[in-house]
RNA sequence: GCCGUUGUAGCUCAGUGGUAGAGCACUUCCUUGGUAAGGAAGAGGUCGUGAGUUCAAUUCUCAUCAACGGCUCCA
């Protein structure tokens, strides 16, 4: 019998049923069956070798394919699991799937402790193994004769994971030595993976439970070939050029002390600098948006957290309580309570709607120890917090309004890599991870899909991630190692309005409860100037950099000329300073470039005659002679339109 | 919080059971030099902290703190 295969490009061929992929490929030509790890039959990723016995449509999958490089990477997980199981008989494997960049295995190993040495000698029996272009074989095997494989074997991690699983759905797949319980697809054998690194071990709770016992987890990456995997460290190295921890020391934007505390950063004056220029941005933004600016103290007692409803419930995530006449104080973990007490301070009209409350404001959360990390999550931070608080009527334009001024930050900062989550509730969990008001969510939630739809904004939407009080709006970032972050926030609250009582008189002079908007997009100057550092790599815009101007004289003859450039610029409200050290002109341009000045300027006989300076840009080189007065007009500008 | 790794000068890093070294940075002197490192000299460390083993600990052991890589968490 003869079936009909569609290419991606349309074109449709007659093949005998019973078919494999691979014998499709050597049909098109033998380079391209050398080439492909797996294909996609009728949208599913398989094996090359499986039979394909109707009519269907087929992709061949390479390494660069996405899912070309998982199946690579999860058939690199069960080499290494077998290397594994060849050095350190008897253990135990959980799973090993690919992940972003590359693949892990949860290994119970006994009681062995896995060190980097066992790594190399890992990695090297991979490479042996791999040369062996071992086969990956896939079998259907029916549930009972899985579960006496690993209750022979003792297998708990495998019989638990078979629990989930129904007969007619089981294989194995086995390579060399190696047998494990696994969907697939593989690829089509070892000799594929060229180049190995294992880059580390890391302990895992089992399934993720932090109740369960903690696995070992090693993590790896290959490759088809070792120029790729030489890239890939090449990049990594990039990458840690770019980290905030290393560039917010070099740049000294802040530091970390330990009579201070874990997770306290310091901001030196650069920092403090960078931190002023937002504040200033969100200042003239805010205003013109109808915000009112307050500040509110960073306690508040507990009796407060009882009516927000974060005591208990996020008591873990604040500091421990502080006594003081009898009453216990929590440092602030979040601004909104104290913003709703000042909307309750007065009685509030439906004509004082909406009523927009911003503070940039300080709070303090405990996370665990082994969350910190640099800038990005830290125990104190200042968040770019406001609380709009308006009419069901009014809820769409104010919801709208806050996301163009995301959007309108955005452009500012130039950030283009984020991803918009849409966050919802799950109905099933109603009245438990989230306030019971079925009807206030689907209404809310529509108006906010409405709102990115709308201003065009692309998004994702994810269920089950809503806050307890509503749907938000997240904005997703990466860190420069890879990490996922949280920059910014856009809420629905309709919850925390009945908890306070907050209340407003409607036009038919009966009382309603606001619904409320929390927003932050510019996150908190933690996170944010972390972000930000990474992103322009240390190099800031001229409004943001700390020092905009190195004033560089090419000899102490030309100091006083310099000083009065200085002078003049400082004047002109550009943050400037000169050189003054007793240096060559070249040790003074690389470090103020090694400091990533956006300008430097370079004076010496010429420039004083004609009054003028020599500008070079940071990272372009030598711009040309300009004359004093020019030039502040150009920075000045450039620093006002925040370029 | 859990698993693992690390902690030596301001920074990057060597090194050792007999109380420490390099480069850069810093200070002083010489040099006054035109677009990414001029030269010389000098100063600087209780080897994260505490305890134990030892004649002797920065080195070995334990505890503790912190950072790092993950896990968990992340209103």
């Amino acid at each position: 019998m003869s079936i009909q295969i569609t290419f991606p490009d349309g074109a449709v061929r007659q093949y005998d049923a019973g078919v494999s992929s691979l014998d499709i490929a050597k049909s098109i030509s033998e380079g391209l069956a050398r080439n492909i790890l797996a294909a996609k039959v009728n949208g599913e990723v398989r094996d090359l070798t499986r039979p394909i016995e109707a009519d269907a449509s087929i992709q061949f999958l390479k390494w660069d394919d996405k899912d070309g490089k998982s199946t690579f990477w999860h058939s690199s997980a069960h080499l290494m699991a077998e290397a594994v199981e060849s050095l350190f008989p008897g253990v135990k494997f959980w799973v090993g799937p690919p992940v972003e960049n590359g693949f892990y295995y949860d290994i119970d190993l006994g009681g062995h402790k896995l060190t980097e040495e066992d790594l190399g000698k890992l990695e090297a029996k991979m490479k042996e193994l791999a040369k062996q272009n071992l086969q990956f074989n896939r079998k259907e095997i029916s549930k009972d004769e899985a579960v006496a494989y690993f209750t022979e074997k003792g297998d708990e991690y495998k019989l638990d994971l078979l629990q989930g699983l129904e007969d007619g759905s089981i294989t194995f797949y086995t390579q060399g030595n190696f047998t494990d319980l696994c969907r697939g697809p593989h690829i089509p054998h070892t000799g594929f993976i060229k180049a190995i690194k294992l880059t580390n071990i890391a302990g895992a709770y089992w399934k993720g439970n932090e109740n369960n016992k903690m696995l070992t987890r090693v993590y790896g990456v290959t490759f088809p070939s070792q120029k790729e995997l030489d890239d890939y460290i090449a990049m990594l190295e990039e990458a840690k050029k770019r980290d905030h921890r290393k560039l917010g020391k070099d740049l000294s934007i802040f530091c970390f002390d330990d009579d201070v505390g874990p997770g306290l950063p310091l901001w030196m004056p650069n920092g403090t600098i960078i931190i002023e220029e937002l504040e200033k941005l969100a200042k003239e933004t805010e205003e013109a948006a109808g915000y009112h600016r307050v500040v509110t103290p960073h306690i508040a007692k507990e009796s407060m957290y009882l009516t927000s409803g974060h005591l208990p419930y996020y008591a873990d995530s604040m500091f421990p309580p502080m006594e003081m006449d009898g009453e216990r104080y929590y440092l602030k973990a979040m601004n909104c309570p104290h913003h709703h007490k000042i909307y309750a301070a007065e009685p509030k009209s439906y004509r004082d709607l909406p009523y927009r409350l911003a503070e940039y404001g300080t709070c303090y959360r405990y996370e665990q120890s082994g969350e910190l990390f640099g800038l990005m999550r830290v125990r104190c931070l200042h968040m770019n917090d406001a609380h709009i608080y308006c009419t069901k009527d009014q809820f769409f334009q104010e919801f709208k309004a806050v996301n163009d001024m995301y959007l309108k930050y955005f452009k500012i900062f130039g950030v283009d890599k984020y991803v918009m989550r849409l966050s919802l509730h799950s109905p099933e969990k109603l009245g438990q991870k989230y306030v019971n008001e079925p009807q206030l969510w689907q209404e809310t939630e529509a108006m906010v899909r409405q709102v990115l739809i709308e201003t065009g904004t692309p998004f994702v939407e994810v269920q089950d991630e809503a806050a307890f009080y509503g749907p938000k709006i997240d904005v997703q970032i990466w860190s420069a190692i890879g990490r996922e972050f949280t920059l910014a926030t856009n809420q629905v609250d309709f919850n925390s309005g009945l908890k306070f009582k907050l209340s407003y008189t409607n036009a038919n002079n009966e009382a309603e409860v606001p619904l409320i908007i929390h927003r932050a997009p510019l996150g908190t100057h933690e996170r944010f100037i972390g972000f930000l550092l990474e992103h322009y790599a240390g190099k800031f815009p001229l409004w943001l950099a700390p020092h905009q101007v190195k004033v560089l004289p090419i000899s102490d003859k030309f100091l006083p000329f310099a000083q009065e450039v200085t002078a003049k610029l400082k004047k002109a409200g550009i943050r400037a300073s000169t050189d003054d050290r007793n240096e060559k002109i070249g040790k003074k341009i690389r470090e103020a470039e090694l400091l990533k000045v956006p300008y430097m300027f370079v004076v010496g006989e010429k420039e004083m005659n004609e009054q003028s300076v020599s500008v070079r840009r940071q990272g372009q080189g030598d711009l040309g002679m300009k004359s004093v007065e020019e030039i502040i007009n150009l920075l000045s500008a450039e620093a006002e339109n925040r370029d």
